[in-house]
DNA sequence: CTGTTAGCGCATTCAC
DNA sequence: GTGAATGCGCTAACAG
């Protein structure tokens, strides 16, 4: 092959482009204070003459920092873990910080491990897991110590910082709204057992529901599909005596309201239905739905600040964010007849 | 500071624990065939013993490979953008890659041009831009020619490989199955106008109303949103003559279906509505929705491949991938009346 | 204020 | 089959 293949200018090209030594050029990429504005000039005439663009990775050998973080996902395609996906970018860019990713198909221990290795060995400054299942979050528990980890949504280990929604009070919340409406219980359709936030959401019913003293129903098992709350609808609208329902997601809600809907049950005037996260669709269901929100953009801000805080400061203290939802009371709900 | 920091093993510190020469670590790290049985695993050995992981960083710097490709998107909240980084991030993994992502919070020039600057300084082997905006496609027509770019959905410039779903195709199937059902034309609730999906759908429901010689109405302009679709359905809904609507994406035809539903318009007795992009929850809608379905996991399949293609070969011939999406008909299309 | 000297951890020549 | 040099491009000490 002919070597006239232009090779990219290094910090040496554009020093002795400068009449300076590569130092100096490093010093002024560097913002350092050390160095005289005319020299400064004349280092950054030469950069730009030449089109030089410094070397991160070069950088990053020598300073065991890459700024870079790592996100390790499952399902990046579902609303939560979308958003939380993108707050956390917004974050780490705001922080002067790169985001790699790695999103898993399968959601089982192995897969994370081998995920974090990964980014461990690519030299990642820390790693977000958002990975809400308990065979994710297991897969935690006996972690390298090496490069500093948050957990979005739970995990079994202690020492691992983690920051998340509270799920059972954002449950509690549709429960008292709907007792408060004088409904005498309310069901549920509950997501896939192995993840944390079906399991804080169902343990905000019940709970709530025990509380009040009412009889608490057999939950009706989904997985976040709305193929799953369809079905869960068509048994609901065949029982007797309902009259609430507490879907643990949007499109689960929706897949009901169409049950009820086809089965001819009005919502909400013969039954209520409420839902979980505050897709975009879903002031625009029929009827629009009542659901609780989460701020995912306070989520990605939570897990960056303590993040980074752990990279610069080391271990520091386990801490463990809860971030509050909010319930939005729209038309799928209304009093009990 | 007390110096009992332990620092990562090395690959020297693997070679001493195992009586050989760094060089023969590196040999048995990359598969080398040169190396004795024996050897080999007295290596494997040192290295599982001292929990050795190799570093990938010191490893581009001399490669001048990464194994990363970086991705710059737009919103990768909307279904669209995150199903496309999803495919684009299966196939990297299946490949061996990294996927380093940017996500812009707007869409100038300026900041897919920023975005392409960070990720080459970063060292990425190849870029995939997912920007499907006029303005951002503009960014990319000069761009210094370092790293190897594949845009995803159309730009202005000639030299670098697009990937694409047939936008145009997809409104052809729609308008087609509408006229087809007897309706005298269609109208349109089009997303906004910088970008290229919204001006590729416009263009096709155009066209194919043309060739069949049917008046063309007047497009309600909207911008992807439920809302949009909403407030497009109340004109429509109060509009003499209309029997069938196209609109740009599933979530405006939500909001319009949504609006025909309050004005009493019965779907597809008196409407038919059509969306675009085939989102889960759109099978589920009253009445489940008409859409067309567009093959993601394919866009990102053909991403990678070509930007592979072209940072193993060099340059390469300029290419313009066009995967063909499909309708599917669910029940918000009836024959006209 | 600026230049010189090291070395980050690895792969790639070459020897043997 | 294996080991010894050399350098990727940069920052971090030190000098001066």
């Amino acid at each position: 092959m002919g070597s006239n293949k232009h090779r990219m200018p290094v910090m040496a090209d554009v020093a002795r482009e400068a009449g300076v030594s590569h130092q100096t050029v490093s010093r002024v990429l560097n913002d350092h204070p050390n160095v005289r504005a005319d020299t400064r000039a004349r280092v950054e005439a030469a950069i730009s003459r030449l089109g030089y663009r410094r070397n991160l990775v070069a950088r990053a050998l020598v300073t065991r920092r890459s700024r870079t973080l790592g996100v390790v996902s499952f399902d990046t395609t579902l609303y939560g873990p979308a958003s939380t996906i993108y707050g956390i970018q917004q974050a780490a860019r705001a922080a002067g910080y790169f985001v790699s990713i790695v999103s898993l198909k399968t959601i089982d221990a192995e897969g994370v491990r081998d995920a974090i290795d990964y980014l461990t060995e690519q030299g990642v400054d820390g790693i977000v897991v958002v990975a809400p299942q308990h065979s994710a979050s297991r897969a935690l528990e006996s972690l390298p110590a090496d490069t500093p980890v948050v957990a979005v949504e739970g995990t079994h280990r202690a020492d691992i910082p983690v920051v998340c929604i509270d799920q059972v009070e954002g449950a509690r919340l549709v429960v008292r709204h709907l007792l408060e409406l004088g409904h005498e219980t309310v069901w549920h359709v509950s997501g896939p057992s192995d993840w944390l936030e079906a399991e804080g959401r169902m343990e905000g019913w019940r709970s709530a529901l025990e509380e009040a003293g009412r009889q608490v129903p057999e939950p009706l098992a989904g997985d976040w599909s709305p193929r799953a709350g369809y079905e869960a609808g068509k048994i609901l609208a065949a029982s007797e005596g309902v009259t609430a329902v507490f879907a643990a997601n949007d499109q689960m809600a929706l897949g009901v309201l169409r049950a009820l809907s086809e089965e001819g049950v009005p919502v909400p005037g013969r039954i209520s239905v409420v839902g979980f996260d505050d897709i975009p669709e879903s002031e625009f269901f029929s009827p629009p739905l009542t659901t609780v929100r989460q701020d995912f953009g306070a989520v990605g801000r939570h897990c960056i600040e303590v993040l980074l805080r752990r990279i610069d400061a080391g271990a520091g203290s386990d801490e463990r964010l809860v971030v509050p939802p909010t319930l939005v009371v729209r038309s799928s709900t209304a009093p009990a007849r």
